[in-house]
DNA sequence: ACCATAGGCAAGCACCTGCTTGCATGACAA
DNA sequence: TTGTCATGCAAGCAGGTGCTTGCCTATGGT
């Protein structure tokens, strides 16, 4: 069941960019990073060269796929993976063993 | 395991499309279908309104991401669904009960 | 107060993508 | 062969997407 307001579309959408899935790759390894965090370990790990901004869009979209959600203190905002979207694939079709 | 040729990022680029998932939705109800098959059933069954060239465009886009296999017979070309490469998805990210 | 830090907003741009359009190829029937 | 049916190929175009650039807001430390 997808949250209220998440399309399906936009799940499929936002897993196209290879960048979202390094991301959420990173969320996956590490839950609770800031944006800065995110782009750290980004560009450690995963060699990517996103600037803030890029990356903060791409947050967006991602939180508007409902693949993560955040949670506000003070001045950092924290980013958490949410893999429940991701059913809407594999309840829709047969997966062979 | 994914076939050889076939990039993790053309199967998501490939499920991105609201009628290229349509598509695997009509294979996956009937398997075998020709081009003509899945227009015509594509038009009556799930509301669009897709000329050949551009669900052909699809089918191509679909059998370079391993979702689509073909086999040919005299001039017809069926096509079949293969979900083999939806496991690069449900094998990378946890997914929550 | 002052400044640095963490993040947000929005316009512009280059590239990509899905679709159309028109023509071509190959198989089968009469 | 001639015609038709199923499919293939390729150029062009409009809209979408990812990214940059520049500026702004807000929080917390000193």
């Amino acid at each position: 069941m997808l949250a209220y307001g998440v399309r399906v579309g936009d799940v499929f959408k936002a897993l196209a960019d290879p960048t979202r899935r390094a991301i959420l790759d990173e969320l996956q390894e590490r839950s609770g990073q800031t944006l800065f965090e995110l782009i750290t370990r980004l560009i450690s790990r995963h060699g990517l060269t996103s600037t803030r901004q890029a990356v903060s869009q791409h947050l967006e979209v991602l939180e508007g796929a409902g693949l993560v959600r955040t949670r506000r203190e003070g001045r950092y905002k924290f980013h958490e993976l949410d893999t429940a979207p991701l059913r809407a694939i594999t309840d829709r079709w047969r997966i062979d063993p």
